[in-house]
DNA sequence: CGATTCCTTGACTATGCTCAAGAAGAGTGG
DNA sequence: CCACTCTTCTTGAGCATAGTCAAGGAATCG
């Protein structure tokens, strides 16, 4: 364990100018000098593995993240002891920014499966971007990007329908995969209907329905945790709650 | 209308250093040097009246606000032409930080009654930031604890009892109510119940009977818009959806 | 290959939505 | 100041959607 591995040192020794997300990630859109300032308080972690934790609620603010492989969830656990999925973080998706406002983390952050991190000291971070404005221009666009994505989940959240929101999650989900280069149309889940439920406000019986529907009516192609979208159109018009393509719930009138 | 009214003037005059929300606003922690460049960029804008929209979405950033005066909601307007409620924002909190992100507003920001902002042009106050780094602190501060009030939010709607949902509301609104020095257990509400209905992702009906129940069980005293609040405690204990006081619902083995 | 975890599907139930009507407030003008 | 109107709120009855409980099957891991 504490052995070096030559493999891993060499990832390691990585700097974001090197790393394939850098169009994504904080360093996008700014300059090879201003990169290598950045560099500068970068740390990369040694590997995660499934159900490591990074961070958990209570813990001191030190740093912000970012996934450079693998895909981590953050979760707050309610009094009531029920676990609630706050977001999952796809590689250079900037995470741990709940921390900002208190000083302290609200909610835990857990490796999905093998993961690997960037990590940047917060207080470093913040005192370079006094130096480097592109830096605090870049800085404070992907804090708005992450509110963006929890607003996107208000967004779910607020629908009424089960469906709507099991189309929404899949159709954001192809979409971010899309932006970082992957697949849109076909990937493996990295979490189960659970932690899917869990971040849906429903429980995982309701989303395994929702999943064996979309199926059903040639929408996607799905077992387990593969998952292959078929009418990319059909599934946005099912985010939209009202009859796109196929009529989303069997009504009286077409039965 | 456009004849000058003195008073008004007078209070377009006065300066954050002199505002009574000082202490919860950007200038929270600055000292009176840092407060004065700050003050340099601050617009006061004439009143608006209920229903007055300060942006609209897809406007371009210009600035972010804090109300002086009055209430806010900001509102996103869903493809199948529904209204949600993404936020009420209270006198002194931070708010129209959604264009952050992509340079653009996502929502809608409307006046609930009578109301005041302060505008902070974002370009000023982004370059204001690299020259004050207390201000910059202070500024990442705030745009974090308003995606705190964002997971907050989150945090509502992931439960899955409307009983819960409307419990935290009005435990949420009551503690946002202290921290803005007013009554935290006797308030009028600023927002109708379709607009709670809105916020929590429920129908106005079920808001209302929400209420009523409350009223029912001692925990609260509601008439119209006017709440007095009279077991904190037990309003907390619903919070957490599990058993507290009383039961949160007659069940067939009480009646 | 066995054990465990994860997923699917079924039957039943309950919570909250829909539709509907009436009461209470707020605003307006005589 | 009161009558009128319009909006907002409350309450009821019935129903549909998603939750609960339960069991069996698929996939994964050691």
């Amino acid at each position: 364990m504490t052995e070096p591995i030559p493999l891993d040192l060499a990832r390691l020794r990585r700097t974001c100018a090197e790393c394939s997300l850098q169009m994504l990630c904080l360093p996008a859109g700014m300059d090879a000098e201003d990169i290598s300032r950045l560099e500068a308080v970068v740390q990369r972690r040694k590997p995660l593995t499934k159900g490591d934790s990074l961070f958990r609620a209570g813990d001191p603010l030190r740093a912000v993240y970012v996934a450079s492989e693998g895909v981590f969830k953050t979760v707050m656990l309610s009094e009531s002891g029920e676990e609630h999925v706050l977001g999952f973080h796809l590689p250079g998706e900037l995470f741990g920014l709940d921390a900002i406002g208190s000083g302290k983390h609200r909610c835990e952050a857990v490796a999905l499966g093998d993961a690997r991190v960037c990590e940047l000291p917060y207080a470093h971070l913040a005192s370079i971007a006094t130096q480097v404005p592109s830096l605090q221009h870049q800085l404070l666009r992907v804090i708005g990007q992450s509110a963006d994505r929890d607003q996107d989940h208000v967004d779910v959240l607020s629908r009424r329908q089960a469906s709507e929101r099991i189309a929404m999650f899949l159709h954001g989900l192809s979409d971010r995969y899309r932006r970082i280069g992957r697949a849109a149309d076909d990937f493996v889940l990295p979490m189960s209907r659970d932690e899917i439920a869990r971040y849906l406000g429903l429980v995982l019986e309701t989303v395994s329905r929702g999943f064996s529907r979309l199926h059903e009516d040639g929408i996607i192609e799905v077992r387990g945790r593969r998952v292959r979208i078929l009418d990319v159109a059909a599934l946005g018009a099912l985010t939209h709650g009202c009859e796109g393509g196929q009529p989303p719930q069997r009504r009286r009138s077409g039965g």
